[in-house]
DNA sequence: TTCCTCAATCGAAGCGCTTCGACGAAGTTT
DNA sequence: AAACTTCGTCGAAGCGCTTCGATTGAGGAA
C-alpha cells in the first residue's frame, strides 16, 4: 500500500509482475492488447506497490501533461461564490478525466499564457471572465494552446466559447411574471457602466424579455438609491397596470424593494419581482425573490468537457450557451 | 518573441548562443559560474526564441516539479470570499517563487494526497481547513510530502501549522471595547456545534477576551433568533452596566442588533459592539460594526513562504500564529 | 505440412532537461 | 619553472516513461 522507499517506478512494477516495462505501460494505457492474465498480474503489482506514474516522465515521453490550466479573475469582478462553484465544478470534472487543474490568476495575463504553453506544463486552458477586448484572447490564438473561453470576446472566430444564455434568461423572467398573472411587465436594466466591457450582454437579456408577447417595457437604470427610487416611480406612473418587474441590476435590488414598498405594492401578492443575478442578492431582501442565476457548475463542467474533447482531437461547437436556471424561493 | 514551430528546446538556445546545452542550463539556474559574455549571449537567445524549459523534462531531471498543491474545502464550510482571498494570495506568492499551484478539492482526501505525492506532480502541499481529527493529516505524515497546514490537528507533532491567533483576537476585542470606555463587557460566543470539530478555537478567544483586566462575562449562545434575543436580554439584565459586547457568532450578529435596539441601546453611541468574523457580516448590519477578521492573504503568503523554505531544506517554526486585524468602519 | 496472420510481448530509442566529471586555460604558489 | 588552483565550459549519463518496430508462438488457410 505505502510506497517503500522513494519512488516506485514502472521498472519495479514490471519486475514484480515478471514482464517488460513496456508491457506495464500498455496495460495501464490500454493502447495495445494484453492477455487478461498478464494484465491481472500487472494490476496486482501496481496495487501492491502503490505505483503512480511519474507525471514529469509521462509528460516528457507522451507530450501530454495531464493537467489543464484554469485562469480565474481571482482579485475582483465576478461574484465570489459563483467563482468558487465554478472552480469546484471544474476540478471535479477534470479529475473525472484524470486531469489535474493548475490555478492561474488573470494577473499573469498573456505572458502567463505564453509561459504555460511553452513549458508544456498544461495541455489546455480554461479562461474565465473573458472580456470583449481581451489581450489574452489574442495571445491564445497566437499560441495555439487548446482552450475554452467562458464569455465571448469581440472576435470569437476559431475559438471555443461557453457562456450563459442571456436571451433565455430574459425570456425566463418574462415567462415567470406572466405565469404569475402579470399583464404589464417591465425590465429594470443595469447602468451603462456594467456593460461597458461586456458585449451583447444587456441587449440579449432585453431581447429575450421582449420576445414574449404582451406589453413590456425595458428601462435602463443607474444603481444609486436615488435613481432607482425615481426610475421605479416613473415606471409605475407611466404604467398604472404594471404588476411585474424583472431586475437585472444587482446593487439596485434592495432599493427597488424599498421603492415598491413606498408605492404601496406588496411584493409576492399584488406585485411580482424576479432578479437576474446571484442567489445572495435575491435572498438578502424581504421577501426573498425568485432569481435567474448562473449555473456555474454546469458551465464549468461544460467547459472542461469541451476542452477534453479538443485535446482528444474531437470537435466541439464553437459556441455553447448554457440554459439559466430560475429558482423560486 | 513568438515560438517558431512547436517547442523551442534548450538545444535550440544552445545552438543559437554557440554554447553547449549544459551551459545554457547553468546560466538559467545559476548553479555554476558562467562568464558575463556567455551568459549575455544565452539570455539573448532565450529571449529571441521565447524559450521556456519543458516542465516535464525539468521535473524528471531535477526531481523538482516547480508546482505546489493547494487542497481547499471547495464545497462547503469556510466563508467563500475568505477562501478566494486565500487562493489568490497563495497563487501570487507562489509565482513569486516561480512555482505554480495545482488546485485540489478536499473530496480527494488521503488518496489524492497519495496520488500527487507518488506521481511527483507537486513538490509540496498546502492543506486548508484542517480539522482536529483529519484523516489527511495521517496520510501526510505517512507520505512525507512537504506540507504546511492551515489550522491545527489534534496531534500536530512534526507538522508545520499556520493559523489565526484567536487569543489575540479575543484580546483585541476586549481592548477595543475598553478603549471606547466600556466598563463592563461581554463576549457572546458561538453555539457548541460550530466548535465541535475545531479544537481550542472558542476557548482561545475566550481566554484572550478575559485576559484583559476589568469585569467581563463570556456567554455561549445558539444562533437562532429566539435564543439570541433571550441571551442578550439576560446579559443586559444581569449586568446593568454592560456597555460593550463582542460577538463571536456569525449568524447571530443581526439578531443581536435587533435585541439591542429593542432594549433601547444605541450602538455606536451608548453601546459598543465588535464582531469576530468575516467583513460581510459586520458590513451588512446598521450601523456597520468594527470586526476582527481573518487576514486570509497574510495567512496564504505565510503558508506558501514556509513551504518554500521547507522545500529548500531550511527550517521553519512548527507553529505560526497570525495576528488578527481589527477593522474599524 | 507449409505459409500467413494475428495476438501478445519485448527491447531499444528517445522525450528535454540537469548534473557530474573532465578538461583546457589562466592565474597562484612555491 | 613546476605544481597547484580556480574558472568557464563541454560531453555524456541518466531521470522514468511511451512508443515503435521486431519477435515469438499459436491458429488457420492453403
Amino acid at each position: 500500500m505505502a510506497a517503500p522507499g522513494r519512488g516506485v517506478t514502472i521498472a519495479d512494477v514490471a519486475a514484480r509482475a515478471g514482464v517488460a516495462a513496456s508491457t506495464v505501460s500498455y496495460v495501464l494505457s490500454g493502447k495495445r492488447s494484453i492477455s487478461p492474465e498478464t494484465a491481472g498480474r500487472v494490476m496486482q503489482a501496481v496495487a501492491d506497490l502503490g505505483y503512480h506514474p511519474h507525471a514529469g516522465a509521462r509528460s516528457l515521453a507522451s507530450r501530454r501533461a495531464g493537467v489543464i490550466a484554469m485562469m480565474l479573475p481571482l482579485r475582483d469582478g465576478m461574484h465570489l461564490p459563483v467563482l468558487m462553484q465554478f472552480a469546484s465544478g471544474a476540478v471535479t470534472e477534470a479529475r473525472r478525466h484524470d486531469q489535474d487543474v493548475l490555478l492561474m490568476t488573470a494577473d499573469e495575463g498573456p505572458a502567463g499564457l505564453a509561459r504555460v504553453a511553452a513549458s508544456a506544463i498544461v495541455d489546455g486552458l480554461i479562461l474565465m471572465d473573458v472580456e470583449v477586448r481581451d489581450p489574452r484572447v489574442e495571445a491564445l490564438r497566437r499560441l495555439g494552446l487548446p482552450s475554452v473561453l467562458i464569455g465571448f470576446p469581440a472576435d470569437a472566430a476559431g475559438l471555443t466559447c461557453v457562456d450563459l444564455d442571456f436571451t433565455a434568461a430574459g425570456r425566463a423572467c418574462a415567462d415567470y411574471l406572466r405565469e404569475r398573472g402579470c399583464g404589464d411587465i417591465a425590465l429594470l436594466g443595469a447602468s451603462e457602466a456594467v456593460y461597458a466591457r461586456r458585449t451583447g450582454f444587456a441587449e440579449r437579456v432585453r431581447e429575450g424579455f421582449l420576445a414574449r408577447s404582451g406589453p413590456a417595457t425595458v428601462q435602463p437604470c443607474p444603481d444609486d438609491p436615488v435613481s432607482v427610487q425615481r426610475t421605479v416611480k416613473e415606471l409605475l406612473a407611466a404604467n398604472p397596470d404594471l404588476t411585474g418587474l424583472a431586475v437585472h441590476n444587482e446593487p439596485a435590488v434592495g432599493h427597488v424593494m424599498h421603492a415598491l414598498a413606498d408605492a404601496g405594492k406588496r411584493v409576492g401578492e399584488d406585485f411580482h419581482v424576479v432578479v437576474i443575478g446571484p442567489d445572495e442578492v435575491a435572498e438578502r431582501v424581504h421577501p426573498q425573490l425568485p432569481s435567474v442565476l448562473v449555473p456555474a457548475e454546469t458551465l464549468a463542467e461544460t467547459a472542461v468537457r469541451h476542452l477534453m474533447r479538443k485535446l482528444d482531437g474531437l470537435d466541439v461547437p464553437d459556441s455553447t450557451l448554457i440554459e439559466p436556471q430560475l429558482t423560486i424561493r
